[in-house]
DNA sequence: ACTATAAATCTTACTTCTAAGATATTACCA
DNA sequence: TGGTAATATCTTAGAAGTAAGATTTATAGT
């Protein structure tokens, strides 16, 4: 029962205190993960490649060449999406595909030469960033945070991976864990 | 299957250890919110719901009426966004236009009693969602948790809010901070 | 060998969202 | 008052991505 008054009575959700601070912590997270997100995306877009650009160019500079669809699942993004991303990086001159010798469907994508010194230039700063983004906590904290999460994450992955919508999306990404 | 690489090297970029922490809790952070915004999303969407509509009628459950522009701040989407989000939620009939009578050039978004109907009866399993993606850790850590984040992500809204191209978002961000 | 199925990438059509500017209204101030 | 800037929303064009299916190649069972 709400008050018909002129401004109606916002909801009223917060039953009982595990649902709460659940609520809370998913704000929290999410408001923290944005937070840093746009430090990254900030230095990222300063030197012209978007968010999704530089996940793969980074992944290739990790990881070394790898297969388009090992780098769909890494990167989170459809199968279109993944040959969008790679053209216009090959169109930039920083990533080329590669014929595996193996199997004809695939395709290997690798950074150039000129990919690879991008990365040598920039990803130093972009790691500072970071590390300047999540200062607010001292690195033993920081540490301790790391353990809270995994185990938050850990669990958030199977309960996702239990609803029919998400499996494939969350099996993928557990197959590409490295 | 894949041949046995020879690999070029894989860079290794993890200077000293605050960076080389910073990096790591970067990726868990995003991994964990990830997982979680993925059960999230799947509730959502079993409603026929996108994410972002689900998140301008929550608002609107939990604050009620509200100016356009406050709702698009706190969703986070531009201004073109949330006049689409707002235009395919009225061809619902989940949430209407009002006029604002003390300023004609702005208007409010509101739930329509069947929007406030619909909230009412997925809200709560919504939350119960959420309640389980987190169940990792018990109540007392998620606590423990909550403060971590707070004081990381508010170090993280300083740091973004000092880099030219993201001052504007962050700065909305904060003044819709309620 | 043959067939069916699976896998890897690419294509197409479409959805969602942004950026920039248009429009209308309000606020400020000389 | 009138002029300028600020505010609130909407419009337009296009970027960025998805989903579904097409294409090509590989694998496995018979």
């Amino acid at each position: 029962m709400k008050s018909p008054q002129p401004s109606p009575a916002p909801a009223r959700t917060d039953h009982d205190l595990p649902t709460a601070t659940a609520l809370k912590l998913w704000v929290v997270l999410s408001r923290a993960q944005w937070a840093v997100q746009q430090v990254s995306i900030n230095d990222i877009e300063s030197h012209g490649l978007s968010p999704a650009e530089f996940a793969i160019i980074e992944v290739l500079f990790h990881k070394g060449p790898m297969l388009l669809g090992e780098v769909q699942r890494k990167v989170l993004v459809s199968s279109g999406g993944i040959t969008f991303l790679v053209d216009k990086l090959a169109k930039r001159g920083l990533v080329e595909r590669r014929e595996c010798p193996s199997d004809r469907r695939a395709r290997y994508a690798a950074l150039t030469p000129e990919g690879e010194a991008l990365m040598h230039e920039i990803f130093p700063a972009h790691a500072a960033a970071i590390r300047d983004a999540v200062a607010g906590l001292p690195v033993d904290e920081q540490k301790t945070l790391i353990s809270a999460l995994k185990a938050l994450g850990k669990e958030a992955e199977r309960v996702a991976s239990e609803t029919p919508r998400c499996k494939k999306a969350v099996a993928e990404l557990n197959n590409s864990a490295s």
